[in-house]
RNA sequence: GCCUCCUUAGCUCAGCGGUAGAGCACUUCCAUGGUAAGGAAGGGGUCCCCGGUUCAAGUCCGGGAGGAGGCUCCA
C-alpha cells in the first residue's frame, strides 16, 4: 500500500500497516514520540485515529506527537481515562459522565454519591495525582473495541453507571467503541494515544460543580479538572505560563494601577473608577466621539430609569425580568394578591404575568428603548435616514453572582450605544459602515486577534426570539453579505443572537484565554415595530425603518479590562492615564521641573512631577513600574540650558537607548501632543 | 443560583488553640544622589461579619457577606 506523508512524499508499507509501523519507516525517534495519526482518505476531513489502527492505501497520514494539537488532544483525552481509572480504584462504585480534552487539559464529571465520599476537595486530588502516576508507569495499553448497542448497554447496566447508559442510548448501533487500559473500560469514540506510558507529568487543577449535560435540573456532578505532559519541564512551563497570564490578569493591574475599585458597600459587580481609570473612559470615550462626528452620528442623553411601559412595549419585561434588577414599583394595577402571599415579595421580582400590570419604574437593562423615543417624537422622512442616535449609555443587568467578574462581567456598565434608524436600502451600507467603526476602534488599540462571529437563532428553540422568522432569514442574510464585502473573515455560531435579532460580534481573548464578546453590530426589524416606529416612502406611504444597535467598545468597562490585558498595562502614550512624569535629580531642579510639567499640561498632557527627595534610579524604577510611557529627567543642565531629557518606558532593557535625547521643552511639548494625536487617528 | 477554593496592616503574604508578624507603601530625620530600589527611626490591625465549642479562638465548628475558578444563563 501507499501512503503520501503532509510534504508531498510517498512511502510504500505492507497491506494493513498501522500508523505506529509507518513512524518506524521514518525514524525510530519518531515512532518513539508518536501518539496518534491523522489520517486524511481522500476528499474527506482530516481523523485523528489510533496509532495502532491499520492505515487505509493511499491515504495521507501525519504522525502526530506531543508538539501538534492533534496529538496533545489524544494525550489529554487519554489522560481523561487514566484519571477515571485513578478514581476507580481510589472510590469503588464512582459513575462517569464525560470526560473530554479540553483547550489545555481535560476533565472528566464523576459522580461520588454511590461510593460513601460525599464530596471531594482539593485536600483530594494529590492522592488521585499520585494513583495516575503509579497506574501511567504499568504502561496499558489503550485497546479499542468495537461493540454491539445492546453489549454495550449490558455492559453498563451490570456495571451500574446510568450516565454512561444514557449516552449509549443517543448512539447509533455500529458505530459503538470501547476503550479499554488496565481493568478500566469506557464508552468513547477515541482516538487515545498507544499506552498510558508516556504520561509522566501529571497536575489536577480543580474542582467544579457542572451539572449533567449542562442542565440545571438534571444532578450536579463534581468535574475534575487536569493536565498531564510527557515530561515534568513542559508542566513546569505550562505552570509558569499560567502565572504569567495571572500578571497579565486586569484585576491585579487594575488594583496596582489604581484605576478601578469595588467595595462591598456598593455592591458587587459595580465597578468604581478612580482618577486614573476614569481617564481610560474619559479618553477612550473622546477618541470614539470624534470619530463618530466624523461619520454622522448625533449625541444623545436619555435618564437612567424609565416606566415599566416602556420596556413592556420593548419586551425586555417582564420577560428578561430575572436578569434586571428589581423595579421600582408605585402601585399595583393587577388582581389582588393571592391569599397567603407576602405583599413584601410582590416590591421585588414579579416576573412573567402579563395580567398584573405593575406601574412602576425599572433601571434600563438597554438603551435601545429610550432611543426608539427620540425617533418617534415626530414624523420622518426618507429623506431624513438614516438617523443615527448615540449615547454613552450606563445599563444595569441583574447578573447571577456566580458570573460576575472583574470588569468583564458586571452588573452596571456603560455602552457605547448607537441606534441607526434607515431604510431597508440603506440597512447593508450601514451595517458596513459600522464594522469599519469597530474594525478603526481596534485598529487603534492595535488589536489584531480577533474573531468575527455571526450570531445565529438558535435553529431548535425558536420560541425565544420575537419576529417573523422571514424576517430573521432576511437579517441574517444582511449581515452575512456585509461582512463578506467587508473582507471580515467569520465564523457562524448558532443560538447567540440577541432576542430581537442576529448579530456580528468581535471577540477578543482575556489573559486566561477566554474568549469575551467587545464589539457588536446588531440587526433589529422587532423594536421598530413593536414601537410602531414609521417614516414616509418616496410614495408617500408610511414604512418600517430598520434598527442597527451597534457598539464598537462593547461596554467601556469590558473593553478597558480586556485593554488592560492586552497591553499588559503598558498604554500607549494617547491612552496612558499619566502620560509623563518629570524626574528632578536633586531637589534644586523641583521648582524647573513644575515648570517643565507646566508647559506640557498646557499642551493638554498628562503629567506629574516626582519631587521626593529620592535618587533618579529610584524615581525611575518606579516610574517603570507605573508604566508611566515618558520618563523626564531633569538635572542641573537642563535646567540651565532649558531642555528636558526624555526617557521612554522600556528603556535600558536588552542595552536599548537609555534616553533620546535632550529637548527644548516647547519641542519636547510639541513632539509629545503629535504623538497622542497620531495615535488618535488626528494626525 | 449550584460546586470547589479564598478573605490577617494601604499592597503582597506568613502565622493555624496561649499577649498579632515580614517585605513594600506611609511619617520623620540623615543623605542631594545623572537613567530600575541610599541609610536610620517611627506610626499603623474590630485577623471579613454573626453565632458556637473552649480556661483561652485569626487559629476549631455553624451560618452569612464578598472574591476567585468552574457550571448554568446571557440583552
Amino acid at each position: 500500500m501507499q501512503i503520501t506523508l503532509p510534504d508531498g512524499s510517498h512511502r510504500q508499507l505492507p497491506d494493513g500497516a498501522t500508523g505506529r509501523d509507518l513512524a518506524l519507516d521514518i525514524s525510530a525517534g519518531l515512532a518513539r514520540a508518536a501518539l496518534a495519526v491523522e489520517v486524511t482518505e481522500d476528499g474527506r476531513q482530516p481523523e485523528v485515529r489510533d496509532l495502532d489502527r491499520p492505515l487505509p492505501d493511499g491515504a495521507t497520514v501525519a504522525i502526530l506527537t506531543f508538539d501538534s494539537e492533534g496529538g496533545k488532544q489524544a494525550f489529554w483525552h487519554s489522560s481523561a481515562h487514566l484519571m477515571a481509572e485513578a478514581l476507580e480504584a481510589l472510590y469503588p462504585g464512582v459513575q462517569f459522565g464525560i470526560g473530554p480534552a479540553i483547550e489545555g487539559g481535560f476533565y472528566y464529571d464523576v459522580d461520588l454519591s454511590a461510593t460513601g465520599k460525599d464530596r471531594l476537595t482539593d485536600e483530594d486530588l494529590p492522592a488521585i495525582e499520585a494513583k495516575m502516576k503509579e497506574l501511567a508507569r504499568g504502561d496499558s495499553a489503550f485497546e479499542r473495541r468495537e461493540v454491539s448497542k445492546a453489549d454495550a448497554i449490558a455492559y453498563f447496566e451490570e456495571k451500574g453507571d446510568p450516565y454512561k447508559l444514557e449516552l449509549i442510548r443517543d448512539l447509533e448501533d455500529g458505530t459503538i467503541t470501547f476503550y479499554q487500559q488496565g481493568g478500566f473500560v469506557d464508552l468513547c469514540r477515541g482516538p487515545h494515544i498507544p499506552s498510558t506510558k508516556p504520561i509522566k507529568a501529571v497536575k489536577l487543577t480543580s474542582l467544579a460543580g457542572a451539572y449533567w449535560r449542562g442542565d440545571e435540573s438534571r444532578p450536579q456532578l463534581t468535574r475534575i479538572y487536569g493536565v498531564t505532559f510527557p515530561k515534568q519541564k513542559l508542566l513546569d512551563e505550562h505552570l509558569e505560563r499560567l502565572e504569567l497570564a495571572r500578571q497579565r490578569d486586569h484585576r491585579k493591574l487594575g488594583k496596582e494601577m489604581d484605576l478601578f475599585m469595588f467595595s462591598d458597600k456598593v455592591g458587587p459587580g459595580l465597578p468604581i473608577w478612580l482618577p486614573k481609570g476614569a481617564v481610560l473612559r474619559e479618553t477612550l470615550a473622546d477618541f470614539l466621539k470624534t470619530e463618530q462626528v466624523a461619520r454622522g452620528y448625533e449625541p444623545v442623553v436619555t435618564p437612567h430609569i424609565a416606566r415599566l411601559d416602556l420596556f413592556r412595549t420593548s419586551g425586555h419585561y417582564p420577560y428578561y425580568a430575572d436578569s434586571q434588577f428589581p423595579p421600582m414599583l408605585e402601585d399595583e394595577l393587577g388582581p389582588p394578591l393571592p391569599e397567603g402571599e407576602d405583599p413584601e415579595s410582590r416590591t421585588h421580582h414579579t416576573p412573567g404575568d402579563p395580567e398584573r400590570r405593575e406601574r412602576g419604574y425599572l433601571l434600563k437593562p438597554m438603551n435601545c428603548p429610550h432611543h426608539t423615543q427620540i425617533y418617534a417624537r415626530r414624523p420622518h422622512s426618507y429623506r431624513d435616514l438614516p438617523v443615527r442616535l448615540a449615547e454613552f449609555g450606563t445599563v444595569y443587568r441583574y447578573e447571577q453572582s456566580g458570573e460576575l467578574g472583574g470588569l468583564t462581567r458586571v452588573r452596571g456598565f456603560t455602552q457605547d450605544d448607537a441606534h441607526v434608524f434607515c431604510t431597508p436600502d440603506q440597512v447593508k451600507d450601514e451595517f458596513k459602515a459600522a464594522i469599519d467603526l469597530t474594525m478603526t476602534v481596534l485598529r487603534a488599540l492595535n488589536y489584531e486577534d480577533y474573531t468575527a462571529q455571526v450570531s445565529l437563532r438558535d435553529p431548535a428553540n425558536t420560541e425565544k426570539y420575537i419576529g417573523e422568522p422571514a424576517q430573521w432569514d432576511a437579517a441574517e442574510q444582511a449581515i452575512r453579505e456585509a461582512a463578506a464585502e467587508m473582507g471580515l473573515e467569520t465564523v457562524e455560531e448558532e443560538g447567540e443572537a440577541a432576542f430581537y435579532g442576529p448579530k456580528l460580534d468581535f471577540m477578543v481573548k482575556d489573559a486566561l484565554g477566554r474568549s469575551w464578546q467587545l464589539g457588536t453590530v446588531q440587526l433589529d426589524y422587532n423594536l421598530p415595530e413593536r414601537f410602531d416606529l414609521t417614516y414616509i416612502d418616496e410614495n408617500d406611504d408610511r414604512v418600517r425603518p430598520v434598527m442597527i444597535h451597534r457598539a464598537p467598545f462593547g461596554s467601556l468597562e469590558r473593553f478597558i479590562g480586556v485593554t488592560i490585558e492586552h497591553t499588559g498595562g503598558d498604554f500607549p502614550l494617547w491612552l496612558a492615564p499619566v502620560q509623563a512624569r518629570i524626574l528632578p535629580i536633586t531637589d534644586a531642579q523641583n521648582e524647573y521641573a513644575q515648570s517643565v510639567a507646566q508647559t506640557l499640561r498646557q499642551s493638554g498632557l498628562r503629567v506629574e512631577v516626582d519631587t521626593r527627595s529620592e535618587k533618579v534610579g529610584r524615581k525611575i524604577r518606579e516610574a517603570e513600574l507605573d508604566k508611566v510611557p515618558a520618563q523626564i529627567v531633569i538635572g542641573a543642565k537642563e535646567a540651565e540650558a532649558g531642555t528636558a531629557s526624555v526617557r521612554r518606558r522600556g528603556a535600558g532593557e536588552d542595552g536599548q537607548t537609555i534616553d533620546t535625547g535632550a529637548f527644548l521643552v516647547e519641542d519636547l511639548a510639541r513632539n509629545l501632543k503629535a504623538e497622542v494625536d497620531r495615535g488618535m487617528g488626528r494626525a
